[in-house]
DNA sequence: TATGAATGAGTCTTCATTCAT
DNA sequence: CATGAATGAAGACTCATTCAT
């Protein structure tokens, strides 16, 4: 495989795209390698390793991926296929179908309870893909073409449709869009780097503490 | 150099600890590693790669570092020196000297500013122990064990501080400063990643629209 | 391989330990070191020179042996299979059934040439071991333990039972058995480093009048 | 200093070569270098150790020996001075002049007692002669040429000498020189290689038994 | 199609040798 | 003359990739 056989258009909005449609050969060899991946990094993995994860012999490897960094692409596919998609597509709208009859801070926890448990469920691979987009470029041109323009596009739609609704104060939306990504991703680093200073509990305690924070400061209100 | 060799307390609290106490060559490859380590990783860089960009022989290298391994572990060093000392001793005194006669927006902006022009000015080399502490977990051991703490201890002295002086919400002071470091680190990865889409003005700009968000949400004042 | 892997006990006294037990290319390999290990010493020898002379990739070399001191240690499973064993086993039982029926300097002249064939034959491993031992003891460890004893005790039954058969002088035996040896060290020995000088005849005329020196000495007898 | 500057023939004949005549640093260099050789073997040797032997600086090894090799070439300077030197004009001579007064048991005893003597006092630079000049076919050369025939002759001369005398059996003159050879050289050997089984008192009675059986044989006398 | 032995380019590392001080 | 920091060629060893089976 090679990543220009992605389709990314339709992995991201194509009926059923399963993983009947790969190899089963192909998952067991993605799957194998985002874990070594994981734990080693892109460069400190051998194929050796991936392929004894796997259960395959070194050799197989090759018959699905022309080379490693092939390999490395080919980890898009469950990214987008496994979080980026279902982020879309689940969640959102179901939870905005609702919106109106929850109060906002509600909506907040269940949306950021869904992605941390995605991001939870999927870390190897969302750890492999952040680290290794720094040193390979190419890995996020096919996300930035087109997968972060339509992210970007459907959180600004509900920052804007809360702000539009009163829920939110009258800001730049990015900016809004900004305090919520950070504030899950700095809990997750956090959480990654220093559990005993800043796990306080449970996932569910932690992001309504941390959706109060975000909706209403840390400052007094005077 | 053998990162044993490495009096972090010393560092950390000592006096004079300037370049001049490590040979001049040690600090050439220490640079030169830095960057390079940025640019392709720990086991993406080459050893030959780090020589040409410190200009020396490759054969210097290991006059200085036993091994590439003690060439990562020689990263702390001024990991030290230059961000972690400077961010405990500098900033903070200074600023809560003049506390109690600025208002607190006015302080976070500033010990954001200062931190953020810390992180960008070291931007490679925080980069690298970020990235490569989570492979190589003896990285993270001294920093742990000695500076960790003092940094945590440092800024909840400041939360606590604030919550006695009533300019924060009287909330559990670790959640605080989590929100602190989410939204810098946020700011900063975020710009990072998509500048196109986040960076929306001047840092001292989103500086202010940051703390303001900190202070007072981005929610509605029902 | 590895050295810990060879069972030394089995090699010595097992049924059928021949060459089809190694993988055919350990045993390319092996022999490709002794006759480079030979020519230029263990660490004179680069593993290129091996694999050109294996007619190999240099790479393939560490298929097999993990590093080249490994290659070292397994020169000993040769020296055990194609020089201990047999020393041990075929030749001074078949010598010694004949005894009754032969004068003893017939049997020493057997013997000895049957040894020296032996020496001759594996001259390039014997040199190498001989020599690599006095800079590596570990070499010299499963040696010691295992098997010098046993060929020490196999020349002290022949030696004893000569002497009771009135055959040999009532000497101490370690005395005997170190003449014995000296004589046909000395003759190899010096054969090599000055084979102008000390080259007299076929390596059968020369073991005769070794054999006879032995038996009677140079002194006149009075 | 270069072998090439050595001049054997006055160095082995010539009234007074003292240490005095060689800078003492270059001695310094040479007796290090011996040590160190005989410890690891000439490629398994660094210069930095025999510079740290030496107790100076890596450097100025080559001020003196223009490269590693030469050092090599150079320990046959104190090869000559202070073994083949005495052994040609010492000891023979002194104990032929009272050979006749002396019988030859006695003879023999004094004069291996003497060899055994220099080998021991000088086993470390006897060792890396004889198993460099093994790869090293030049370390050979000067002797081969202009020292090895002579101690030959002198052999020779002491042999024939005491065959006319009635001291040794009419043999060819080669093969008594030989034996005299072996039986010193296995006794080294095996006490080197063995010396749990092959040491069985002190050097002057195995030197008397050595000579029994050179003299007298291992045989019973018919 | 799957295998894994073989390959050899590319790495880290060593060390004899040079040379400015 | 002595030093030892710097050099870089050369070595042991690794590992992605190939290919005969």
């Amino acid at each position: 495989m090679n990543n220009k056989d992605i389709d990314f258009e339709k992995l991201l909005y194509g009926g059923n795209v399963t993983e009947e449609e790969m190899a089963t050969r192909q998952w067991q060899i993605i799957e194998a390698a985002i874990k070594v991946f994981a734990e080693k990094g892109y460069e400190g993995s051998r194929t050796s390793d991936i392929a004894k994860e796997a259960e395959i012999a070194e050799g197989t490897i090759f018959r699905y991926f022309k080379t490693k960094k092939d390999l490395l692409l080919g980890i898009l596919f469950p990214l987008i296929a496994k979080i980026l998609r279902p982020m879309l597509l689940s969640s959102v709208e179901n939870v905005m179908k609702n919106e109106n009859k929850r109060s906002i801070d509600k909506v907040l926890i269940l949306i950021m309870l869904d992605r941390l448990t995605l991001v939870i469920k999927n870390k190897e691979l969302i750890k492999t893909v952040a680290i290794e987009s720094l040193y390979h470029p190419d890995l996020l041109k096919p996300l930035r073409a087109d997968i972060a323009p339509r992210i970007i596009e459907t959180i600004n739609d509900f920052v804007e449709k809360n702000i539009a609704l009163g829920n939110f104060r009258d800001l730049n939306p990015t900016l809004i869009s900004r305090s919520l990504a950070s504030s899950l991703m700095g809990y997750i680093i956090l959480k990654g780097l220093a559990p005993d200073t800043f796990s306080l509990g449970s996932d569910e305690d932690e992001i309504k503490n941390i959706v109060d924070i975000l909706l209403n400061g840390i400052g007094i209100i005077k």
